[in-house]
DNA sequence: GGCTAATGTAGGCGGTGTCAACACCGGGGG
DNA sequence: CCCCCGGTGTTGACACCGCCTACATTAGCC
């Protein structure tokens, strides 16, 4: 029922695929990506990924896809378990849980950033963006009727509370300027405090009874 | 002197494959970029490009590298109409240029993040980085001693504020995501609205005479 | 004015994406 | 129970690509 069945057929050749793939990219950057090499790796003939995956853009987007459900996976829990219901609170662990996330699998959020995934997306990746989207936004939007930037429109405070850990992620894992991160120190810590400025915890004491 | 000699040597065959590189990129994607449809595009034979760039991720490297200097010239250059001496000031205006710039340069910005072109990064292209590094780190030191975030280390104000620019470029130029930008947003008001939740010009007026 | 190095050309090799035609096999309907 | 059919994997082919080598042309320096 599982994996090795030695036989003609994989068994779960598309989920093969889609594990080998992001280790490729982590290891050897998404350039390196080859349906062929992939096929090798697996022990399958060279066009047997074909069945899964139309098109190497296609496996780029069924990257994509898990990548956005596993981030708004790792955001809401990371808000659930604050058991809080202050919206500061919460939106500052849902900060901290994306940048965890995002250090932890490169690949899959190399994926969800890749212009050209984005260029043309199918109905299923559509939707699970919106479903992210709408999570994180209705969670800014709560800061905000709680007084954070009540001067500032909510599509500003969502383009800059999404920018945050998006830019950091890509600053620490893909930029050049990865030598910014000092060795020394701390990431859950340099989390925290980069998160904390986007939302600042000091904000929240304010309303806890 | 310039362009078209119709001979055997093209006369700036360099730039011509940067200049269509970057054409490409904004049209196709990355994805469809090849040094073969290049030279084709310029009618020269297919290797002739080779001769300029070993390689394809020297290309996209030569790209960055050319993004570096550009987008440290918009920074600087924006500092520098201000006609001010104020650090907010400044750096408000540093981080309004960037996002200018990469909003109308989406393929240079491309490359200047592309995860494979910071793997194996050549002198130049490090030393370009530095400089960019440098002359923001500066500017983010100055607001700091200004009173800006007095309380957080250099460093993680410098990824906090390094973050948003490149985040919210990120978001409105190559992520799902863009759908957050209303269409009938002003450009400029809403980089402006955006870069000034991390630099509010609001501190600044403490310290103008 | 001629020589040398830079630039462009022609051809070829191995690899890749993608397609079509074929082979295998597991599970559902007669 | 068998058969057959659709999903899965295979094989072969085609066009394209990166990259290398050998060769042609020419610009610029002495």
């Amino acid at each position: 029922m599982n994996v090795q069945k030695k036989n003609y057929h994989h068994g779960n050749l598309a989920e093969a695929v889609l594990l080998r793939a992001a280790e490729i990219i982590d290891e050897r950057g998404i350039e390196a990506l080859s349906l062929r090499s992939i096929a090798r790796d697996l022990g399958v003939s060279h066009s047997a990924p074909n069945r899964h995956f139309k098109s190497k853009a296609s496996l780029l987007s069924a990257l994509a896809l898990d990548g956005w459900l596993k981030v708004r996976d790792a955001t809401l829990s990371a808000a659930e378990e604050t058991d809080s219901s202050n919206p500061h609170v919460r939106l500052n662990a849902m900060g901290r849980g994306y940048m965890r996330w995002a250090l932890n699998n490169r690949a899959l959020f190399r994926a969800i950033n890749h212009p050209d995934v984005n260029r043309q997306a199918s109905e299923a990746l559509n939707s699970a963006v919106d479903n992210f989207s709408e999570t994180v936004r209705s969670a800014i939007e709560a800061t905000q009727r709680a007084g954070r930037h009540a001067d500032v429109s909510l599509t500003v405070l969502t383009i800059f509370t999404n920018a945050v850990p998006i830019g950091a992620a890509t600053v620490l894992s893909d930029s050049l300027l990865a030598k910014l991160m000092p060795a020394e120190m701390n990431e859950e810590e340099l989390i925290a405090q980069v998160v904390d400025l986007v939302v600042p915890l000091s904000d929240a004491v304010v309303e806890d009874a």
